[in-house]
DNA sequence: CATTTTCGTGCGCTATAGCATACAAATATA
DNA sequence: TATATTTGTATGCTATAGCGCACGAAAATG
């Protein structure tokens, strides 16, 4: 994960200067340091929320202005450039393909499941939800005592406020793609 | 305006709460220290931007959740207990009703200008629009070298990112509350 | 050109963010 | 009731956020 202040610097330099400010001018507008503003800008420090608050307030941005990433920018990922979690001795492997990121909603990762392997999950906060779909093998999902059987090419979503189990019955491994929802 | 990092100390507090969780399980899933949690509820420090991204990611909160005012909650304001930005020799008054506010995208005031007084109006930045709704008296707009006459119980929609300025011809005092949105 | 003004960066200093640790109160376990 | 265990707070200490000021480069003005 890129460090957040960078692209707050960046965004904030953007911002000022397609307005055709100057720094002075941005200290004037904000009531923060001339010297404080340039740090920002060169990424050299992580401001306290009271800067970036007036900041916000100087130059009537909203606050995700400030830090959202810059809109349509494409990234690839391979799961082979990814470090997998390991559970289960390594038998339950999970790639972070879309990690989390406080400015969206949720986050994406693929999942290996060895043949026999059976991985207990926890209940998650109120309100979160699971989309599964499985790509390969045959996944079964127990939830509320009550098993679903799901076959390469289907999908499964349900609350995952409640714990929850996956099971790999199967002779082959199976793969599957999961979206997490945080509401 | 109060204190930004007041409004975030509580809700921190609120959600860690409702999860059910200690400062110290919060500190394992954040790396963020626990003392450090401790003070940012209370609201006695203002923490840096790299911290908020921390609890951010590891409580899978949205940024805005930690600093949006908890919904529906009801604020008076009177003119009298407002201090008004005053220009042109205090012909021209504006009282900040609703101020900018960083989670909003608007700000609302209600403006007084006397009899016969004028005032010139900047270029907002690109894709700023005012609202401009008259309650006495009669406002005359003038936008790219056209005037245009506003009566009372009328209102008006530009584009502000061009100079503008308010006139009134009158005799009589001209109210109106303006709303300035920005993009 | 010479002179002034505007711009961004570098410097030294103070206040405070942030940590690890220790502590006191409350709750749980015996 | 005594003994752990878990809670949040208080205490130094270090790193750094944030300021005012001054500097050199660039642009503007004469």
């Amino acid at each position: 994960m890129e460090q957040i202040h960078i692209k707050l610097g960046r965004n904030l330099k953007s911002i000022r200067q397609t307005r055709g400010f100057s720094l002075d001018k941005v200290s004037e507008l904000t009531g923060v340091s001339k010297a404080m503003l340039g740090q920002i800008e060169r990424g050299e420090t992580s401001p306290t929320i009271s800067i970036i608050w007036k900041i916000a307030n100087g130059l009537r941005l909203s606050f995700t202005t400030l830090i959202e990433e810059p809109p349509s920018e494409i990234a690839v990922i391979t799961k082979d450039e990814l470090e997998p979690l390991l559970e289960e001795d390594g038998q339950y492997r999970v790639y972070p393909m879309f990690p989390f990121d406080p400015t969206k909603k949720f986050e994406v990762y693929s999942v290996e499941m060895d043949a026999g392997c059976t991985h207990e999950s926890e209940a998650h906060s109120p309100g979160v939800e699971e989309y599964i779909l499985v790509s390969s093998g045959t996944l079964v999902i127990e939830i509320q005592n009550t098993s679903y059987t799901v076959g390469a090419g289907s999908a499964v979503r349900y609350a995952a406020d409640q714990p929850h189990s996956y099971r790999n019955p199967g002779g082959e491994i199976v793969r599957y793609d999961a979206i997490i929802y945080y509401p």
